[in-house]
RNA sequence: GCCCCCAUCGUCCAGCGGCCUAGGACGCCGGCCUUUCACGCCGGUAACACGGGUUCGAAUCCCGUUGGGGGUGCCA
């Protein structure tokens, strides 16, 4: 979620400017030269929409231009041979009474090259690195709280700071966007780009973090960002760049969900906000209703079957991830009401859903061979409900002399009968509640009138005459 | 420890020296609509962390404090 919030805001301002997106996977560390790394990257960034227009080019196959650069900084003296491992230093650390970390210990040693032996950067003991940043202003490091990093692994790789400065050199990067935690190794890419004489450095953008309810940067581990979960939750991807484009910046006008282009109309990487931003679900969810709401109904009914598809399933996954097992051969036969439903209702469920997921709970008494009865709800307007025996009765033989043709004539009917048990008892007679709870076992819910026509006139009749049988 | 960043309603975004008795959105709480639920509409709740400056005037500028976060790897 993270990187692709980053990804998002380089995406909206290069299209804002007219500029080249490319996409570079940092895949320095041998442990990242995985496809499912690059998987990791490039498929959330498909489902988003998210293109780029060059790329994805690969660090790793690089290796021969950052390795002529390191033999730069050797010759020049910015850089030196190492072969002190962690323990090393940190026993010349203790011996010397100065805090963890590395002093230059290998400095003047006349360290030379082999198997195991790193390369590090001199870093300049006095002075000050310092970033002009779009969104933070100048940001200036003290040089001397600088360590010598390491710009050559004991393997021969180079890190991804000396990787960074020459690949932002060669491939022509005017504009690096990026997570506020990067902000700290900004400086030694910017001194190895000074030490290459590169000349004036790209344009440095550090994004405020997205952070957890807890104001923690989004870990992997503990918190719930991997974008594959959101889609198989049913948000929809444009609702989900919507409400990311909003997490640190804001549109100059406060209209927060509006198409597109339109937020790459008025995107200003400049107006980025520099506090961390918190990745609110709730918020997410209003703003995925919405976009429900304005799909077309044939839009909303091809997007939410494939979430629906298992409903009504004997040993039913609500979730909508069924994947057939076990349910049996009528699978075809369901997935057809499960259409008919969805499209018929569409307009009712769009007004109901925050995800694709929850259209399920709506339908499913619908789609489902038999009523799956809430008690509370039976015995709130059945047992207690006023005249339920006569409603049932009445209503059941009324529907019987109807051939199901039109919504309104069967809300008419059932409203009818509410209406005259009124008159005749003297009392406020509500038919609505007992033919609810017979027909779809729960006290709320959807419109009746088009479900009874999506269940049949048999089955409708067969659910009633099944409540009436109970009572 | 050291370095860096951040600080307006619970949350997200406005505000960039006077238009602020601080605005919008989400959430929450009421009400209206409705013979269910929901949508919609109306209303309410709720914030400039604290202390010093600068200024005629500060949410807005400066300094400090406090609080939060990030970094401190032969990860990125």
């Amino acid at each position: 979620m993270g990187s692709a919030r980053t990804a998002l805001f380089n995406w909206l301002f290069a299209r804002h400017c007219g500029g080249e997106m490319v996409l570079r996977v940092e895949d320095t560390d041998a442990a990242l030269k995985t496809q499912e790394y690059v998987d990791a990257i490039v498929e959330p960034l498909r489902w988003l929409g998210i293109d780029w227009d060059s790329g994805p080019h690969f660090q790793s196959e690089r290796r021969d231009i950052h390795g002529a650069a390191i033999e730069q900084l050797l010759a020049d003296g910015t850089a030196y041979y190492c072969d002190l491992t962690r323990a090393e230093i940190e026993e010349r650390c203790a011996a010397a009474g100065l805090p963890v970390g590395y002093h230059g210990w290998s400095r003047d040693r006349g360290v030379s090259d082999g198997p195991g032996v790193v390369v590090r950067f001199r870093c300049p003991d006095h002075g000050e690195t310092v970033v002009e940043d779009v969104v933070r202003g100048r940001v200036g490091f003290p040089n001397e709280s600088l360590e010598d990093f390491v710009i050559r692994r004991g393997d021969g790789s180079p890190t991804f700071h000396l990787a960074n400065a020459v690949d932002d050199h060669h491939m022509g990067i005017t504009h690096v966007i990026r997570g506020e935690d990067l902000l700290n190794t900004t400086p030694r890419v910017m001194l190895i780009w000074q030490a290459l004489g590169f000349g004036e450095p790209p344009v440095y953008a550090h994004l405020p973090l997205l952070v957890n309810a807890k104001r923690q940067k989004l870990s992997k581990r503990r918190d719930d960002v991997a974008l594959h979960n959101y889609q198989r939750r049913g948000y929809l991807p444009e609702a989900m760049v919507n409400h990311l484009a909003l997490l640190g910046w804001g549109p100059p006008d406060d209209v927060e969900i509006r198409p597109l282009d339109e937020i790459v109309e008025l995107f200003d990487l400049a107006a980025v906000k520099p506090a961390p931003a918190f990745f609110d679900p709730a918020r997410l969810d209003h703003i995925n209703s919405a976009y429900i709401r304005a799909l077309t109904p044939d839009q909303f009914a091809d997007r939410a079957l494939p979430f629906a598809a298992g409903v009504g399933a004997v040993d039913g996954d609500a979730g909508g991830m069924a994947d057939g097992q076990g349910a049996s051969e009528d699978a075809p036969a369901r997935t057809e009401r499960v259409r008919a439903a969805t499209l018929r209702l569409a307009g009712d469920l769009q007004q109901r859903v925050a995800t694709l997921t929850d259209v399920a709970g709506w339908i499913d008494w619908i789609v489902a061979d038999d009523v799956v009865c809430d008690e509370k709800a039976w015995h709130k307007s059945i047992v207690k409900g006023r005249a339920a025996a006569e409603v049932l009765e009445a209503v059941e033989a009324r529907l019987a002399r109807d051939d199901f043709s039109s919504a309104e004539r069967l809300e008419a009917i059932v409203m009818g009968v509410g209406d005259d048990l009124t008159e005749s008892i003297g009392a406020r007679v509500r038919s609505q509640p007992p033919v609810r709870v017979a027909l779809s076992g729960t006290g709320a819910g959807l419109p009746l009138w088009e479900p009874m026509r999506l269940l049949g006139k048999e089955e409708t009749l067969r659910r009633i005459r099944a409540a009436r049988e109970r009572l």
